[in-house]
DNA sequence: ATAATAGTGTCTCTCAGACATTATTTA
DNA sequence: TAAATAATGTCTGAGAGACACTATTAT
Protein backbone atom coordinates (compact mmCIF):
# COMPACT_ATOMS: atom_id res chain seq x y z
CA UNK A 1 0.00 0.00 0.00
CA UNK A 2 1.42 3.30 -1.06
CA UNK A 3 0.63 6.27 1.20
CA UNK A 4 -1.01 8.48 -1.66
CA UNK A 5 -3.55 5.79 -2.47
CA UNK A 6 -6.41 7.84 -0.48
CA UNK A 7 -6.24 10.33 -3.56
CA UNK A 8 -5.19 8.24 -6.02
CA UNK A 9 -8.27 6.48 -7.48
CA UNK A 10 -7.79 4.03 -10.40
CA UNK A 11 -7.89 5.31 -13.71
CA UNK A 12 -8.95 4.27 -17.42
CA UNK A 13 -10.10 5.07 -20.50
CA UNK A 14 -13.23 3.62 -21.62
CA UNK A 15 -14.59 3.78 -25.73
CA UNK A 16 -18.18 3.65 -26.74
CA UNK A 17 -18.19 2.77 -30.18
CA UNK A 18 -21.44 2.65 -32.34
CA UNK A 19 -21.70 1.31 -35.76
CA UNK A 20 -24.87 -0.08 -38.13
CA UNK A 21 -24.44 -3.55 -38.54
CA UNK A 22 -27.37 -5.02 -40.31
CA UNK A 23 -29.77 -2.05 -40.34
CA UNK A 24 -29.58 -1.44 -36.73
CA UNK A 25 -27.20 0.77 -34.65
CA UNK A 26 -25.00 -1.51 -32.09
CA UNK A 27 -22.49 -1.13 -29.60
CA UNK A 28 -18.90 -2.51 -28.88
CA UNK A 29 -19.21 -4.44 -25.39
CA UNK A 30 -16.80 -6.30 -23.98
CA UNK A 31 -17.40 -9.40 -21.26
CA UNK A 32 -15.30 -8.72 -18.38
CA UNK A 33 -15.19 -12.17 -16.50
CA UNK A 34 -16.28 -11.72 -13.27
CA UNK A 35 -18.25 -8.73 -14.14
CA UNK A 36 -20.15 -9.02 -16.70
CA UNK A 37 -20.22 -6.90 -20.14
CA UNK A 38 -18.58 -3.40 -19.75
CA UNK A 39 -17.51 -0.69 -22.30
CA UNK A 40 -14.44 -1.89 -23.19
CA UNK A 41 -11.58 -0.32 -20.98
CA UNK A 42 -7.74 0.66 -21.03
CA UNK A 43 -5.14 1.67 -19.42
CA UNK A 44 -3.23 4.92 -19.59
CA UNK A 45 0.15 4.92 -20.53
CA UNK A 46 2.31 6.84 -18.81
CA UNK A 47 3.05 10.15 -20.71
CA UNK A 48 0.05 8.89 -23.04
CA UNK A 49 -2.60 11.10 -23.84
CA UNK A 50 -5.50 9.99 -22.66
CA UNK A 51 -7.06 10.70 -26.35
CA UNK A 52 -4.27 8.93 -27.95
CA UNK A 53 -5.00 5.62 -25.32
CA UNK A 54 -8.94 5.72 -26.64
CA UNK A 55 -7.72 5.89 -30.20
CA UNK A 56 -5.33 2.62 -30.01
CA UNK A 57 -8.01 1.11 -27.76
CA UNK A 58 -10.46 1.25 -30.70
CA UNK A 59 -7.59 0.37 -33.06
CA UNK A 60 -7.64 -2.54 -31.36
CA UNK A 61 -11.15 -3.32 -31.10
CA UNK A 62 -12.03 -2.34 -34.29
CA UNK A 63 -8.65 -2.53 -36.70
CA UNK A 64 -9.58 0.68 -38.13
CA UNK A 65 -8.09 4.86 -37.31
CA UNK A 66 -9.09 7.75 -38.35
CA UNK A 67 -12.73 7.14 -36.91
CA UNK A 68 -14.20 9.76 -35.37
CA UNK A 69 -13.35 9.65 -31.55
CA UNK A 70 -14.94 12.49 -28.74
CA UNK A 71 -14.55 12.90 -25.19
CA UNK A 72 -17.87 12.26 -23.62
CA UNK A 73 -17.24 12.24 -19.91
CA UNK A 74 -15.67 11.47 -17.18
CA UNK A 75 -17.19 9.25 -14.49
CA UNK A 76 -16.37 8.33 -10.93
CA UNK A 77 -17.04 4.91 -10.79
CA UNK A 78 -18.42 3.22 -7.39
CA UNK A 79 -16.45 -0.68 -7.23
CA UNK A 80 -18.37 -3.18 -4.96
CA UNK A 81 -15.36 -2.49 -1.89
CA UNK A 82 -16.32 0.74 -0.02
CA UNK A 83 -13.61 3.55 -0.56
CA UNK A 84 -12.07 1.84 -3.57
CA UNK A 85 -12.40 4.23 -6.58
CA UNK A 86 -12.28 3.77 -10.36
CA UNK A 87 -12.42 7.12 -12.59
CA UNK A 88 -13.00 6.40 -16.36
CA UNK A 89 -12.50 9.04 -18.78
CA UNK A 90 -15.07 7.90 -21.21
CA UNK A 91 -15.06 8.47 -25.14
CA UNK A 92 -17.24 8.05 -27.88
CA UNK A 93 -16.61 6.73 -31.29
CA UNK A 94 -18.71 6.35 -34.80
CA UNK A 95 -17.10 3.32 -36.91
CA UNK A 96 -18.22 2.94 -40.74
CA UNK A 97 -20.46 0.42 -41.31
CA UNK A 98 -18.51 -2.71 -42.85
CA UNK A 99 -18.70 -3.21 -46.43
CA UNK A 100 -20.62 -6.52 -46.83
CA UNK A 101 -17.67 -8.40 -47.65
CA UNK A 102 -15.74 -7.73 -44.71
CA UNK A 103 -18.73 -7.83 -42.37
CA UNK A 104 -17.60 -11.07 -40.16
CA UNK A 105 -13.95 -10.96 -41.27
CA UNK A 106 -10.83 -8.51 -40.36
CA UNK A 107 -12.43 -6.85 -38.10
CA UNK A 108 -14.31 -9.60 -35.47
CA UNK A 109 -10.35 -11.18 -35.43
CA UNK A 110 -9.32 -8.27 -33.44
CA UNK A 111 -12.29 -8.07 -31.48
CA UNK A 112 -11.99 -11.64 -30.23
CA UNK A 113 -8.69 -11.21 -28.53
CA UNK A 114 -10.34 -8.72 -26.28
CA UNK A 115 -14.14 -10.78 -26.35
CA UNK A 116 -15.62 -7.60 -27.62
CA UNK A 117 -18.14 -7.92 -30.01
CA UNK A 118 -21.14 -5.77 -31.31
CA UNK A 119 -24.68 -5.63 -29.58
CA UNK A 120 -27.74 -4.09 -31.32
CA UNK A 121 -29.04 -0.57 -28.84
CA UNK A 122 -32.25 -2.27 -29.37
CA UNK A 123 -33.14 -5.45 -26.87
CA UNK A 124 -29.64 -4.82 -24.95
CA UNK A 125 -27.96 -7.64 -22.53
CA UNK A 126 -27.58 -6.21 -18.81
CA UNK A 127 -24.63 -4.44 -18.22
CA UNK A 128 -22.14 -4.49 -15.75
CA UNK A 129 -22.37 -1.54 -12.80
CA UNK A 130 -23.64 2.14 -13.96
CA UNK A 131 -22.66 1.17 -17.62
CA UNK A 132 -26.42 1.29 -18.56
CA UNK A 133 -26.98 4.47 -17.85
CA UNK A 134 -23.74 5.96 -19.57
CA UNK A 135 -24.49 4.05 -22.47
CA UNK A 136 -27.79 5.93 -22.74
CA UNK A 137 -26.20 9.36 -22.01
CA UNK A 138 -23.65 8.77 -24.69
CA UNK A 139 -26.73 7.63 -27.35
CA UNK A 140 -28.94 11.09 -26.02
CA UNK A 141 -25.28 12.89 -27.41
CA UNK A 142 -25.26 11.02 -30.46
CA UNK A 143 -29.07 12.12 -31.17
CA UNK A 144 -28.31 15.24 -29.99
CA UNK A 145 -25.37 16.14 -32.37
CA UNK A 146 -27.22 14.36 -35.43
CA UNK A 147 -29.45 17.72 -35.50
CA UNK A 148 -26.41 19.89 -35.64
CA UNK A 149 -23.84 18.89 -37.02
CA UNK A 150 -22.77 16.72 -39.68
CA UNK A 151 -21.82 13.38 -37.98
CA UNK A 152 -23.91 11.27 -39.31
CA UNK A 153 -21.75 10.72 -42.10
CA UNK A 154 -18.94 8.85 -39.95
CA UNK A 155 -21.32 5.81 -39.63
CA UNK A 156 -21.31 5.16 -43.45
CA UNK A 157 -18.90 3.99 -45.98
CA UNK A 158 -17.23 6.44 -48.02
CA UNK A 159 -19.60 6.43 -51.04
CA UNK A 160 -23.50 5.88 -49.99
CA UNK A 161 -27.18 6.77 -51.29
CA UNK A 162 -29.37 9.37 -50.17
CA UNK A 163 -31.60 6.92 -48.99
CA UNK A 164 -29.03 5.64 -46.92
CA UNK A 165 -28.11 8.20 -45.10
CA UNK A 166 -31.44 9.24 -44.37
CA UNK A 167 -32.78 5.71 -43.35
CA UNK A 168 -29.57 6.42 -40.73
CA UNK A 169 -30.88 9.32 -39.71
CA UNK A 170 -34.29 8.03 -38.83
CA UNK A 171 -32.69 5.12 -36.99
CA UNK A 172 -30.80 7.06 -34.83
CA UNK A 173 -32.98 10.20 -34.00
CA UNK A 174 -36.24 7.23 -33.65
CA UNK A 175 -38.67 9.46 -36.32
CA UNK A 176 -39.29 8.85 -40.30
CA UNK A 177 -38.52 11.58 -42.20
CA UNK A 178 -39.58 13.01 -45.61
CA UNK A 179 -37.75 12.36 -48.35
CA UNK A 180 -38.02 15.19 -50.11
CA UNK A 181 -37.56 17.31 -47.32
CA UNK A 182 -34.23 15.57 -46.15
CA UNK A 183 -32.71 15.88 -49.79
CA UNK A 184 -33.27 19.64 -49.71
CA UNK A 185 -31.67 20.31 -46.74
CA UNK A 186 -28.77 17.94 -46.83
CA UNK A 187 -27.94 19.15 -50.64
CA UNK A 188 -28.48 22.42 -49.68
CA UNK A 189 -25.84 22.00 -46.71
CA UNK A 190 -23.38 21.67 -49.42
CA UNK A 191 -21.33 19.04 -47.38
CA UNK A 192 -21.83 15.97 -49.66
CA UNK A 193 -21.18 15.91 -53.14
CA UNK A 194 -22.73 13.14 -55.97
CA UNK A 195 -19.94 11.05 -57.49
CA UNK A 196 -20.18 9.44 -61.19
CA UNK A 197 -21.59 6.37 -60.30
CA UNK A 198 -24.73 4.47 -59.36
CA UNK A 199 -25.51 1.12 -56.64
CA UNK A 200 -28.02 -0.88 -58.59
CA UNK A 201 -29.85 -3.45 -57.31
CA UNK A 202 -33.98 -3.91 -56.71
CA UNK A 203 -35.25 -1.01 -58.73
CA UNK A 204 -34.19 2.19 -59.95
CA UNK A 205 -30.26 2.32 -59.60
CA UNK A 206 -29.29 5.31 -56.98
CA UNK A 207 -26.19 7.71 -56.90
CA UNK A 208 -23.66 7.61 -54.83
CA UNK A 209 -22.55 10.52 -53.10
CA UNK A 210 -19.57 11.18 -50.27
CA UNK A 211 -18.98 13.44 -47.76
CA UNK A 212 -17.08 16.12 -49.33
CA UNK A 213 -13.32 16.30 -46.97
CA UNK A 214 -13.34 20.07 -47.64
CA UNK A 215 -16.55 20.53 -45.67
CA UNK A 216 -16.89 22.21 -42.50
CA UNK A 217 -18.19 19.31 -40.21
CA UNK A 218 -20.30 21.36 -37.59
CA UNK A 219 -22.82 23.64 -39.15
CA UNK A 220 -23.72 27.09 -37.31
CA UNK A 221 -26.84 26.29 -35.53
CA UNK A 222 -29.05 29.34 -35.67
CA UNK A 223 -29.22 31.24 -32.26
CA UNK A 224 -32.76 30.76 -30.79
CA UNK A 225 -31.87 31.68 -27.55
CA UNK A 226 -32.59 34.75 -27.48
CA UNK B 1 7.73 4.37 -4.79
CA UNK B 2 5.07 2.96 -5.60
CA UNK B 3 4.81 -0.20 -8.02
CA UNK B 4 1.16 0.91 -9.29
CA UNK B 5 2.54 4.59 -10.15
CA UNK B 6 3.30 4.05 -13.94
CA UNK B 7 -0.37 3.61 -14.01
CA UNK B 8 -1.77 6.22 -11.80
CA UNK B 9 -1.71 9.52 -12.41
CA UNK B 10 -2.20 12.10 -10.16
CA UNK B 11 -6.08 13.41 -10.62
CA UNK B 12 -7.31 16.31 -9.13
CA UNK B 13 -10.91 18.64 -9.75
CA UNK B 14 -10.57 22.10 -11.21
CA UNK B 15 -13.14 24.87 -11.35
CA UNK B 16 -13.42 27.51 -13.72
CA UNK B 17 -15.49 30.33 -12.17
CA UNK B 18 -17.36 33.05 -14.55
CA UNK B 19 -19.06 35.68 -13.18
CA UNK B 20 -19.42 39.62 -14.47
CA UNK B 21 -18.22 42.07 -12.20
CA UNK B 22 -18.64 45.83 -12.93
CA UNK B 23 -19.73 45.16 -16.53
CA UNK B 24 -17.10 43.19 -17.39
CA UNK B 25 -16.95 39.06 -17.61
CA UNK B 26 -14.60 37.98 -14.94
CA UNK B 27 -12.75 34.19 -14.11
CA UNK B 28 -11.40 33.14 -10.83
CA UNK B 29 -7.77 32.00 -10.79
CA UNK B 30 -5.42 31.12 -7.56
CA UNK B 31 -1.89 32.30 -7.50
CA UNK B 32 -0.27 29.19 -6.76
CA UNK B 33 3.38 29.31 -4.98
CA UNK B 34 6.03 28.42 -8.01
CA UNK B 35 3.50 27.76 -10.57
CA UNK B 36 1.80 31.26 -11.44
CA UNK B 37 -1.99 31.40 -11.99
CA UNK B 38 -3.96 28.59 -12.37
CA UNK B 39 -7.87 27.26 -12.67
CA UNK B 40 -8.54 26.65 -8.97
CA UNK B 41 -7.49 23.41 -8.24
CA UNK B 42 -8.93 20.33 -5.23
CA UNK B 43 -8.13 17.03 -4.42
CA UNK B 44 -10.96 14.58 -4.84
CA UNK B 45 -11.48 12.52 -1.35
CA UNK B 46 -12.01 8.97 -1.33
CA UNK B 47 -15.33 8.15 -2.44
CA UNK B 48 -16.20 11.54 -3.01
CA UNK B 49 -18.33 12.24 -5.96
CA UNK B 50 -16.53 14.13 -8.59
CA UNK B 51 -18.92 16.56 -9.11
CA UNK B 52 -19.12 16.78 -5.52
CA UNK B 53 -15.33 17.71 -5.09
CA UNK B 54 -15.98 20.75 -7.68
CA UNK B 55 -18.97 21.74 -5.98
CA UNK B 56 -17.32 22.01 -2.48
CA UNK B 57 -14.46 23.78 -4.03
CA UNK B 58 -16.93 26.52 -5.81
CA UNK B 59 -17.96 26.45 -2.21
CA UNK B 60 -15.09 27.15 -0.50
CA UNK B 61 -13.63 30.01 -3.79
CA UNK B 62 -17.27 31.61 -3.28
CA UNK B 63 -19.30 30.92 -0.73
CA UNK B 64 -22.18 30.26 -2.79
CA UNK B 65 -24.54 26.59 -3.20
CA UNK B 66 -26.24 25.94 -5.56
CA UNK B 67 -25.09 27.63 -8.45
CA UNK B 68 -24.16 26.58 -12.55
CA UNK B 69 -21.75 23.55 -12.45
CA UNK B 70 -21.29 21.15 -15.13
CA UNK B 71 -18.49 19.13 -16.32
CA UNK B 72 -15.93 20.58 -19.21
CA UNK B 73 -14.00 18.06 -20.07
CA UNK B 74 -10.84 16.16 -18.80
CA UNK B 75 -6.87 17.08 -19.23
CA UNK B 76 -3.70 15.05 -19.01
CA UNK B 77 -1.48 17.44 -18.05
CA UNK B 78 1.87 17.14 -18.94
CA UNK B 79 4.01 18.63 -16.09
CA UNK B 80 7.45 19.52 -16.01
CA UNK B 81 9.18 16.28 -15.43
CA UNK B 82 8.75 13.85 -17.69
CA UNK B 83 6.46 10.88 -16.94
CA UNK B 84 5.36 13.01 -14.74
CA UNK B 85 1.17 13.18 -15.21
CA UNK B 86 -1.63 15.43 -13.93
CA UNK B 87 -5.56 14.01 -14.78
CA UNK B 88 -7.56 17.41 -13.95
CA UNK B 89 -11.51 17.04 -14.67
CA UNK B 90 -12.36 20.65 -15.24
CA UNK B 91 -16.21 22.07 -14.41
CA UNK B 92 -17.19 25.21 -15.81
CA UNK B 93 -19.52 27.44 -13.42
CA UNK B 94 -21.79 30.15 -13.49
CA UNK B 95 -21.40 32.59 -10.22
CA UNK B 96 -24.11 35.10 -10.16
CA UNK B 97 -23.06 39.10 -9.83
CA UNK B 98 -22.98 39.90 -6.64
CA UNK B 99 -25.40 42.77 -5.35
CA UNK B 100 -23.74 45.97 -4.96
CA UNK B 101 -23.61 45.83 -1.32
CA UNK B 102 -21.61 42.63 -0.85
CA UNK B 103 -18.85 43.08 -3.91
CA UNK B 104 -16.00 43.42 -1.77
CA UNK B 105 -17.11 41.85 1.34
CA UNK B 106 -18.48 38.06 2.24
CA UNK B 107 -16.98 36.49 -0.87
CA UNK B 108 -13.58 38.20 -1.16
CA UNK B 109 -12.77 36.93 2.05
CA UNK B 110 -13.50 33.35 0.85
CA UNK B 111 -11.09 33.97 -2.00
CA UNK B 112 -8.47 35.18 0.34
CA UNK B 113 -7.86 32.23 2.76
CA UNK B 114 -7.15 30.13 -1.16
CA UNK B 115 -5.46 33.04 -2.80
CA UNK B 116 -8.04 33.15 -5.28
CA UNK B 117 -9.09 36.38 -7.41
CA UNK B 118 -11.46 37.70 -9.76
CA UNK B 119 -9.95 38.29 -13.63
CA UNK B 120 -11.23 40.17 -16.11
CA UNK B 121 -11.37 37.78 -19.17
CA UNK B 122 -10.29 40.81 -21.52
CA UNK B 123 -6.92 41.67 -20.43
CA UNK B 124 -5.93 38.51 -19.05
CA UNK B 125 -2.85 37.41 -17.16
CA UNK B 126 -0.39 34.71 -18.37
CA UNK B 127 -1.85 31.61 -17.00
CA UNK B 128 0.10 27.84 -15.97
CA UNK B 129 1.11 25.38 -18.04
CA UNK B 130 -1.88 25.03 -20.92
CA UNK B 131 -4.21 26.76 -18.28
CA UNK B 132 -5.27 29.39 -21.18
CA UNK B 133 -6.09 27.15 -23.50
CA UNK B 134 -8.55 25.72 -21.53
CA UNK B 135 -10.02 28.62 -20.66
CA UNK B 136 -10.44 29.35 -23.67
CA UNK B 137 -12.43 26.65 -24.84
CA UNK B 138 -14.54 26.71 -21.77
CA UNK B 139 -15.96 30.27 -22.79
CA UNK B 140 -16.23 28.82 -26.05
CA UNK B 141 -18.65 26.34 -24.43
CA UNK B 142 -20.37 29.46 -22.80
CA UNK B 143 -20.81 30.84 -25.90
CA UNK B 144 -22.12 28.34 -27.60
CA UNK B 145 -24.16 27.19 -24.47
CA UNK B 146 -25.73 30.75 -24.67
CA UNK B 147 -26.86 30.32 -27.94
CA UNK B 148 -29.53 27.14 -27.11
CA UNK B 149 -29.84 27.22 -23.48
CA UNK B 150 -31.21 29.33 -20.96
CA UNK B 151 -27.99 29.61 -18.92
CA UNK B 152 -27.49 33.18 -19.04
CA UNK B 153 -30.10 34.07 -15.92
CA UNK B 154 -27.46 32.03 -13.61
CA UNK B 155 -24.98 35.22 -14.22
CA UNK B 156 -27.45 37.54 -12.81
CA UNK B 157 -28.84 38.21 -9.19
CA UNK B 158 -32.92 36.81 -8.96
CA UNK B 159 -34.06 40.00 -9.79
CA UNK B 160 -33.16 41.48 -13.10
CA UNK B 161 -34.11 44.06 -15.80
CA UNK B 162 -34.10 43.42 -19.23
CA UNK B 163 -31.93 45.49 -20.29
CA UNK B 164 -28.91 44.05 -18.05
CA UNK B 165 -30.08 40.95 -18.92
CA UNK B 166 -29.64 41.74 -22.60
CA UNK B 167 -25.64 43.55 -21.59
CA UNK B 168 -24.98 40.27 -20.19
CA UNK B 169 -25.70 38.44 -23.75
CA UNK B 170 -24.05 41.25 -25.75
CA UNK B 171 -20.76 40.85 -23.51
CA UNK B 172 -20.59 37.18 -23.65
CA UNK B 173 -21.27 36.86 -27.50
CA UNK B 174 -19.63 39.79 -28.36
CA UNK B 175 -21.77 41.83 -30.78
CA UNK B 176 -24.85 44.01 -30.78
CA UNK B 177 -28.06 42.91 -30.43
CA UNK B 178 -31.70 44.48 -31.46
CA UNK B 179 -33.37 45.87 -28.39
CA UNK B 180 -37.05 45.23 -29.37
CA UNK B 181 -36.35 41.57 -31.24
CA UNK B 182 -34.34 40.44 -27.70
CA UNK B 183 -37.30 41.35 -26.05
CA UNK B 184 -39.75 39.36 -28.18
CA UNK B 185 -37.77 36.28 -28.39
CA UNK B 186 -36.93 36.31 -24.58
CA UNK B 187 -40.20 36.45 -23.53
CA UNK B 188 -41.92 34.46 -25.96
CA UNK B 189 -39.59 32.11 -24.65
CA UNK B 190 -41.28 31.86 -21.76
CA UNK B 191 -38.54 31.49 -19.20
CA UNK B 192 -38.88 35.04 -17.27
CA UNK B 193 -41.84 36.28 -15.90
CA UNK B 194 -42.68 40.15 -14.44
CA UNK B 195 -42.44 40.93 -11.28
CA UNK B 196 -44.35 44.03 -9.64
CA UNK B 197 -40.96 45.73 -8.85
CA UNK B 198 -39.37 48.69 -11.01
CA UNK B 199 -35.67 49.61 -10.45
CA UNK B 200 -35.10 53.47 -10.37
CA UNK B 201 -31.80 55.23 -11.33
CA UNK B 202 -31.40 57.99 -14.29
CA UNK B 203 -33.74 57.59 -16.66
CA UNK B 204 -37.10 55.99 -16.86
CA UNK B 205 -37.33 53.06 -13.87
CA UNK B 206 -37.36 49.72 -15.53
CA UNK B 207 -39.41 46.56 -14.84
CA UNK B 208 -37.76 43.47 -12.81
CA UNK B 209 -38.27 40.20 -14.22
CA UNK B 210 -37.35 37.30 -12.34
CA UNK B 211 -36.04 33.60 -14.04
CA UNK B 212 -38.93 31.01 -13.78
CA UNK B 213 -38.03 28.21 -11.58
CA UNK B 214 -40.92 26.23 -13.38
CA UNK B 215 -38.83 27.08 -16.84
CA UNK B 216 -37.34 24.27 -18.68
CA UNK B 217 -33.70 25.82 -18.87
CA UNK B 218 -32.88 23.90 -21.80
CA UNK B 219 -34.95 25.30 -24.55
CA UNK B 220 -35.17 22.54 -28.07
CA UNK B 221 -33.08 23.95 -30.45
CA UNK B 222 -34.63 23.54 -33.93
CA UNK B 223 -33.32 20.93 -36.04
CA UNK B 224 -31.32 22.02 -39.33
CA UNK B 225 -29.14 19.51 -39.98
CA UNK B 226 -31.20 17.69 -41.75
C1' DA C 1 -36.19 71.51 -20.70
C1' DT C 2 -32.83 68.29 -21.48
C1' DA C 3 -30.54 64.11 -20.93
C1' DA C 4 -30.99 59.36 -20.02
C1' DT C 5 -33.02 55.07 -20.17
C1' DA C 6 -37.39 52.01 -20.87
C1' DG C 7 -40.68 50.35 -23.71
C1' DT C 8 -43.33 49.26 -27.94
C1' DG C 9 -45.19 47.20 -33.51
C1' DT C 10 -44.76 46.14 -38.43
C1' DC C 11 -43.03 44.43 -42.58
C1' DT C 12 -40.33 41.37 -45.35
C1' DC C 13 -37.98 37.46 -46.55
C1' DT C 14 -36.24 33.02 -45.58
C1' DC C 15 -36.97 28.45 -44.49
C1' DA C 16 -39.22 24.36 -42.30
C1' DG C 17 -42.90 21.19 -43.12
C1' DA C 18 -46.66 19.03 -45.67
C1' DC C 19 -47.71 16.77 -49.78
C1' DA C 20 -48.04 13.11 -54.93
C1' DT C 21 -46.26 11.85 -59.10
C1' DT C 22 -42.95 10.32 -62.57
C1' DA C 23 -38.58 7.58 -63.77
C1' DT C 24 -35.75 3.55 -64.05
C1' DT C 25 -34.55 -0.73 -63.06
C1' DT C 26 -35.07 -6.16 -61.88
C1' DA C 27 -37.84 -10.29 -61.67
C1' DT D 1 -46.03 -5.94 -66.78
C1' DA D 2 -45.69 -5.77 -62.05
C1' DA D 3 -43.00 -4.66 -58.13
C1' DA D 4 -39.43 -2.02 -56.15
C1' DT D 5 -36.85 1.90 -55.35
C1' DA D 6 -35.07 6.70 -56.97
C1' DA D 7 -35.92 11.26 -58.04
C1' DT D 8 -38.27 15.65 -58.27
C1' DG D 9 -41.28 20.92 -57.08
C1' DT D 10 -44.76 23.87 -54.84
C1' DC D 11 -47.39 26.01 -51.43
C1' DT D 12 -48.10 27.73 -46.81
C1' DG D 13 -47.28 29.33 -42.34
C1' DA D 14 -43.95 30.70 -38.71
C1' DG D 15 -40.46 33.21 -37.26
C1' DA D 16 -35.87 35.85 -37.65
C1' DG D 17 -34.13 40.28 -38.63
C1' DA D 18 -34.33 45.17 -39.88
C1' DC D 19 -36.13 49.36 -38.48
C1' DA D 20 -37.89 54.54 -35.37
C1' DC D 21 -40.57 56.56 -32.22
C1' DT D 22 -43.00 57.46 -27.64
C1' DA D 23 -42.86 57.22 -22.32
C1' DT D 24 -41.06 58.20 -17.86
C1' DT D 25 -37.90 59.50 -14.78
C1' DA D 26 -33.70 62.46 -12.63
C1' DT D 27 -30.93 66.58 -12.97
Amino acid sequence: MCAADDYLPDLDVRVIAFSLRKEHLHVLLAAVPGAGLEIPAARVGVSQPLEEAASSQLYRLTGLRETYLEQLYTYGETLGRPGARLVSVVYFALVPAPLAARENHASSMQQDALQADWFPLVSLPTLAREHAEILAYALRRLRYKLEYSAVGFQLLPEAFTLSELQRIYEMILGETLDKRNFRRRILQAGIIEPTALLRGGEGRPARLYRYRPDAVAEVKTRRLFP
